[in-house]
DNA sequence: ATAGGTGCAAATATTTTGCACCACC
DNA sequence: GGTGGTGCAAAATATTTGCACCTAT
């Protein structure tokens, strides 16, 4: 659970906005947010924070990071709370849904290759895009053609 | 180079804009470029190619398979030509340079994860960012703190 | 001739910022 | 009580779209 001395930790006031924007990474289902759909979430509870309050305090989290900002395919930014430990991300195109996954071997050879390349790793991200299985034409089902 | 029948090839009238813009791709010393890009290359020669032109003639590439477009952390989307083989990139976060890497150890184990979580991929992409060669500061020099 | 393409301007979408007011420490 | 935070509206940035005109086929 969040608490105000996270907050104080990272140099930021305990404030209402802050506190339940944290909280929301921590207890929605949907570990993956856009600013509009922490907004809409927001709203949806009848709090009354603005929208550029939600970009200002994501900003803040990413700098202090507390949270990862990606950019998927979208065009829109995405966060989810960054909880130390680096994944990657296997994204639907369809339904939009986000699995996480980690593989030590991939990142080895990524260092490496960064290394090759004379390239200061600071951050990477990898995205698989595709069909989840729950998108994908059914085996045994005919197609519509 | 290109010639109009590649693109009457996909289904699009061989214009002139279309054909200035897929020249720019395979003759700029610049592989990866925006929208914006492409459009002050244009304006540099003199030529009268709406902004929403390019926009559209590189949305259509891509989609005939000519263009891949990437989503950076800058905000921008950016557009490389297509070349069949599929590759990642290292992106340097303080000059913006691109560089290319491929590993097939990298790709077949994203393959083995897609299938473990039953997703059937479409495409992938995978981002290395970091400060390349030029932009380290030099072993030996002091740092300006 | 005509279907499709283009430039321009306006619309949309996403994110940032200026400013007056408010709340934490 | 003052610095920093907030909501709102406006600005900035990136991209898309409506429309009248133009052009490749």
């Amino acid at each position: 659970m969040s608490k105000a001395s996270d907050l104080k930790d990272i140099g930021l006031k305990a404030t209402a906005p802050r506190l339940k924007i944290l909280n929301l990474f921590e207890t929605s289902d949907q570990r993956h947010m856009t600013a509009e759909d922490v907004y809409r979430l927001l709203i949806a509870e009848d709090l009354d924070i603005g929208l550029a309050t939600v970009y200002r305090v994501l900003t803040q989290f990413e700098q202090a990071g507390l949270l990862v900002r990606h950019h998927f395919e979208s065009g829109k930014a995405v966060f989810e709370l960054n909880q130390g430990s680096h994944h990657d991300h296997l994204v639907c195109v369809k339904c939009g849904k986000v699995e996480e996954f980690f593989d030590a071997e991939i990142e080895k050879r990524q260092d490496a290759i960064a290394k090759k390349h004379g390239f200061a790793i600071e951050s990477h991200s990898m995205y698989l895009y595709g069909l989840c299985k729950d998108c994908q034409p059914a085996k045994g089902s005919k197609s519509s053609f």
